[in-house]
DNA sequence: GGAGTTCGTTTCGATTAAAAAATAACACAT
DNA sequence: ATGTGTTATTTTTTAATCGAAACGAACTCC
């Protein structure tokens, strides 16, 4: 019970910034006495400092309260297919530096990543004692890895003690099946965690971004395919065996072109940047990767009044608002955050006609009121939601187990 | 937390049916110490009954606990279109009796429904009083309704107390806006708790029907038209207004028949029964309302071997394995359990037609992972998940209050 | 009839949150 | 300046409740 409090309150005192007690009391309903204790606990742990005073409507001042950033270092890293990026923070989430690899061909093995990963975590940490602050060995939170593909984790024979089972994952994009990472989270000497990376995009956004304070929310994530995470009670929802959320193979419609699922009709066929960019040419044959120059390309055309650019976008923004509005009329969202590369320069371009194809579409309750939004954060929002994995654990069970 | 771990154990005594504490404890895992402090409180209470004896494997035998049937009653109404049905359940959830009133038209005013409830509720109590077991008073623990339409439970204002606020309920269906039913409460003097009437039937089969134990999934309730009830992590999903589980207006087609919600393509213009039967019929005009003898018709037909009945209810299974696939592959559910009128004789006579038919568009993993069955609980299953929600509040917070 | 086994109860101590009281630090009025 | 009121925080006290372990009960098997 104490670990609740305790978490609830870490919880507030890391998101607020700068409070103090009696905020922080109200806040999380917390008994005065009780944040005291915990408070104290924490400033003895290095987590909290006090800082200077801030002057209260007539009565004693409040001691502000803040996390102290350089308590520790959290890792996250957007394993992407071709990609990958490592991102350190301080424990307020400020980024403190990075590492990106580029690799030449696709299918990357594990082996590698792991190479990449322990690597960059090792240069980086390096830069920061350089750069001083954290003193010759940082502590190190954890590292949160962003993969493509779904991330299996097994429950814990019942009865078993805490030993976290270890997380399996499954890329088809790459070629791994099945995969673990326990060589790598050994020689990390850390805690490592991992997640399907538009779950941690979506994490990212829940807790810096537009998503921020949604209890019941998707964020919907639009490449050269689509995918969305799903926010329910205000935590990410996984489903049964972690695979919710392929919203981008939800169907809209009977037939259509053939998806790289095998099935017809779904949604990442509609809206999909490669698809959306076949259409515009009148090209229906493969797939073809990504293009963001393709996409530079259709928009222009369409500023410059090309009739194919014009019906390609409206057929996608149609398309799109139906695709959401089933999210709306099953999940009754209060907000809808459309982000990736490609979602996020649609919905730059086109928010307001997206909102209307959505109301038109979705049902008159929950259409008029879910809110549909641009993402916030941009391009790091995967290796943001990643370092959240460890942060997160961090907050509910303290430092290390 | 003592209310917490009291709610644990009187969870496992109601669903276990005949336990023992040493059960209990290891079902809950709660110290044999915690367990016998709170039995005893639960028998002081009433609530529990200490049965005989049963051998165990070499020791002292257990003491048989079971749930005083006795100790109260709850009542759970489903509160249809054109019928009410008001039934009597003792604390195990058996049914004591009931009533059941037609009316002749529809659209029915919230202040009849009042009083048939109100009417119904008395006359039944009266019949358990004759009956003898309850004495000349029974304790009511309270009364359940499931409605058609939204219900909405505003939140109680922040630092108010506990002042239940009064639900909301809005059924277009019937021509309610907005309304309370605060008088009924009243009248009643036993607490009333309104639900909508696909999530009270979702409850039921959850806690007592196909879906007992599941953790992800959704009951999917096909009739004239369609709706879902959904459940993660184990509780009923309500999302951010209650209007959530509206599954059978969003879209598989991006044209196709109008529904009576305005759009094209919705799931219910393609599975509900009205639909189908005008699909057989070749005519697609108006809404016609129940048509139980039509159904009977199509499938006596089917079996006679009538092409058109054969293309409609195959053309059902495809649109229904695509609509369904759509749950699988954004929720990762573990079970969908068809429900419903029109669903239930659906998928008694096309059970494997329509899992492969879900199989064949959903994506692999959660394809081969998620089981469809049918529902087990009949027609009375709205009134019972409407009664267990006086059961639910009663379970966590005790005897009134 | 003892030994062993399982079930349930009681006692005791530790934890911990809530309540209450005390203290600190200031604003403001007289 | 000096008291009074107000708000913030700490300390002390109190009461609840949980888990551990010892104890007692009831039975089986040898």
């Amino acid at each position: 019970m104490r670990r609740t409090n305790r978490a609830l309150l870490l919880r507030h005192l890391l998101f607020a910034g700068e409070t103090s007690r009696s905020e922080a009391g109200q806040a999380t309903s917390l008994s005065p006495a009780t944040v005291t204790n915990l408070v104290s606990e924490l400033i003895a742990e290095g987590t909290v400092l006090e800082g200077g005073q801030q002057d209260s409507p007539g009565g004693r001042p409040r001691t502000i309260l803040s996390v102290n950033p350089l308590a520790a270092v959290v890792f996250g890293a957007d394993v992407g297919e071709a990609e990958i990026t490592v991102e350190a923070f301080d424990l307020t989430m400020r980024r403190l530096g990075g590492r990106t690899h580029t690799f030449p061909g696709r299918r990357i093995s594990p082996a590698t990543v792991s190479d990449v990963i322990a690597g960059a975590v090792g240069a980086v940490t390096e830069d920061l004692v350089e750069a001083g602050g954290f003193g010759s060995a940082p502590k190190i939170l954890g590292v949160g890895l962003g993969v493509p593909g779904i991330v299996e984790h097994p429950e814990n024979p019942a009865g078993s003690s805490d030993g976290a089972a270890e997380p399996l994952v499954h890329a088809q994009v790459v070629g791994w099946e099945s995969v673990r990472f326990t060589d790598l989270a050994l020689r990390l000497g850390a805690p490592l965690l991992i997640d399907n990376g538009a779950k941690t995009t979506t994490q990212a956004e829940a807790w810096y971004g537009s998503a921020r304070g949604v209890e019941h929310g998707a964020v919907v994530l639009i490449g050269d395919g689509a995918g969305a995470g799903i926010i329910t009670n205000g935590r990410l929802y996984r489903g049964s065996s972690s695979s919710a959320g392929e919203w981008g193979h939800t169907k809209i419609s009977l037939d259509g072109i053939r998806c790289r699922c095998g099935a017809r009709g779904c949604v990442e066929t509609f809206v999909g940047a490669s698809a959306v960019l076949e259409r515009w040419r009148g090209r229906e044959d493969s797939w073809l990767g990504r293009e963001i120059d393709g996409v530079d390309a259709l928009f222009e055309a369409y500023r410059d009044g090309d009739e194919a650019a014009s019906t390609a976008l409206h057929d996608l923004i149609d398309h799109l608002g139906v695709a959401l509005s089933n999210l709306v009329n099953l999940y009754n969202p209060q907000k809808i955050v459309v982000a990736g590369w490609f979602g996020d320069r649609v919905a730059e371009e086109f928010l307001s006609d997206l909102r209307a194809a959505v109301r038109r579409s979705s049902l008159p309750q929950p259409g008029a009121e879910v809110v549909v939004e641009r993402s916030t954060l941009g391009r790091q929002a995967t290796a943001l939601g990643a370092a959240t994995l460890p942060l997160d654990r961090f907050i509910e069970h303290g430092w290390l187990q």
